[in-house]
RNA sequence: GGGGCCGUAGGGUAGCCUGGUGAUCCUCUCGGCUUUGGGAGCCGGUGACCCGAGUUCAAAUCUCGGCGGCCCCA
């Protein structure tokens, strides 16, 4: 058993994913996909941290999956930005719904009517809710596991309800700065980019989005932030009383993030041997392969049992299986098993293991006593910046700043050109016929792209900004 | 939105064009012997032609429809 080399990453993903034991893909409905349980538990890791994040400054509530469809075509922007991709539930048993009943897509409709009764006064303000919840779209294009999905099952949804504008703003920015820790602990490489205006969120002001870049150069967007500004309360009469006494219609934002982060964790970090994870969040953190020799059993066991017994905080096995030693070191690789130790009857009679990273092939000698949990945190501490160093080099790798739109053309089957933009609708969607999506403006250049953020426009050669072009996902 | 390709054991494949053999090979899995510092070896076993209709003496193979997957172009 062997992976295609992630060179071929379309192949490589799908493999991955499958044999990994994170997702299966044989459910027999189109973009409908089976958490395995080791995929779950990741999926569980990664989302704690989510909750973790979020817990400090919103509460958890749940609202239903089914949303009337009056509710629902409400805000006209919101409902055209939808309406093609909306599960219908028309039917109670076999008699036939006064009112249809949309599967949820995103919650906004399913929330708002209900953000009307809990907002009265400004003591009430701001609101800030989120729920990790299924989601349904009715995807036409070719459907892909974490990636385009007709449910998705993990979609973390904020929404909050401020004062006024600049007090929502001030609210976007702290989500960034959310979705930014969120990320950073994975250590994902991200774009924080403005969305052109018709690119973004239907029925927004203006939406924030978090891009990666996958490893065949086209970008993966990862996270959303919306500023709403009043268009859903005068939709859903959000409205407050100010201490004048008087009437506001209150200002509301909005941000998610769903399982593709989990997409871009497997892609980002991933190799030719399988997942590389983080060791926070990986399932199996630690493994101990005995090397075993007839007649030399006992000393290695011992010495494997007391390395296993040191570490129990945290989540470590010991691999007695019948396989050959080899075997195991692949079917643990596989799996993104941060940290290896193997210990032979050498070993066991020298008192050391022999350890090794799961991102760097090099092994080593670690003497028994040494072990411990502070030792074995300061290496997950490196190895979380050393993913996050050759992740942010091979993803360089895919961006190249272009001088101009044949240069852009020229490269967008690579990866993301980025360059400078004026804000003139008409440019930055001519630079479309190049078979890229503009993913928008640089809302704060990443430290480790170069360029001066002004600049000359690279189609009409007035005053830009820097921006960013890809193939998306 | 438009076009093309494909569906054979748990996974990957040969056979299909030109209909007829016991449906090929690898892997996984199960039992046995043996082995163990980077995917060991031998023996034996389980397991498949996506669904439906049609053509035919006979369909994995040809035709149509459905479902599912992949790729390219806009």
């Amino acid at each position: 058993m062997s992976l295609p080399s992630k060179e071929n990453f379309s192949e490589w993903y799908h493999e991955v994913i499958q044999t990994a034991e994170i997702m299966d893909v044989r459910y027999p409905v189109k973009g409908l996909y089976v958490w395995f349980p080791f995929g779950f538990k990741i999926r569980q890791l990664v989302y704690s941290k989510l909750r973790e994040v979020m817990d400090r400054e919103h509460d958890e509530v749940y609202f239903p999956a089914l949303i009337p469809e009056t509710e629902l075509g409400k805000e006209g922007e919101h409902i055209k930005g939808f309406e093609d991709e909306v599960y219908w539930i028309t039917h109670g048993g076999s008699t036939p719904l006064d009112v249809k009943l949309a599967l949820r897509p995103t919650s906004e409709t399913a929330i708002y009517p209900m953000f009307k009764l809990w907002v009265r006064n400004h003591a009430d303000l701001p609101l800030k809710v989120y729920q990790i919840v299924n989601t349904f779209r009715y995807e036409t294009k070719h459907t892909r596991p974490l990636i385009r999905l007709r449910e998705i099952t993990s979609f973390k949804e904020a929404h909050t309800v401020h004062k006024n504008f600049e007090e929502a703003e001030e609210h976007v920015k702290k989500a960034i700065e959310f979705y930014k820790e969120f990320y950073d602990f994975l250590a994902i490489p991200y774009m924080v980019i403005r969305r052109p205006e018709w690119d973004k969120f239907p029925g927004a002001a203006y939406t924030i989005a978090f891009d990666t870049v996958m490893p065949d150069g086209r970008t993966l967007q990862i996270g959303t932030v919306h500023h709403l500004a009043d268009n859903f309360a005068k939709t859903f009469e959000i409205k407050y009383e100010a201490p004048n006494g008087e009437h506001y219609y209150a200002h509301q934002t909005c941000y998610g993030i769903s399982e593709r982060c989990i997409a871009a964790l497997i892609s980002i970090h991933g190799d030719d041997q399988g997942l590389v994870l983080p060791f926070e969040v990986a399932p199996i953190q630690i493994v101990v392969i005995p090397i075993l020799y007839k007649g030399k059993e006992e000393a290695v066991m011992d010495a494997c049992k007391k390395i296993v017994d040191k570490l129990k905080s945290f989540r470590v096995i010991l691999d007695e299986g019948e396989e050959r030693p080899g075997a195991k070191y692949y079917k643990w690789e596989l799996k993104g098993v941060p940290v290896r130790f193997e210990i032979g009857p050498r070993d066991a009679e020298k008192g050391v293991a022999v350890a090794s990273f799961r991102d760097e092939k090099k092994k080593f000698e670690v003497s028994i006593d040494e072990i411990n949990d502070d030792l074995i945190w300061q290496w997950a501490q490196i190895m979380r910046e050393r993913l996050f160093a050759s992740a942010t080099n091979r993803i360089l790798e895919k961006i190249k700043i272009v001088n101009s739109p044949d240069e852009l053309k020229d490269w967008v089957r690579n990866g993301v050109g980025i360059f400078h933009l004026c804000n003139n609708e008409d440019c930055g969607l001519s630079l479309e016929e190049s078979g890229g999506s503009l993913l928008g403006w640089f809302e704060e250049m990443p430290e480790w792209i170069n360029l001066d953020n002004e600049g000359e426009c690279i189609v009409c050669g007035s005053k830009g900004k820097v921006a960013a072009l890809a193939r998306t996902y």
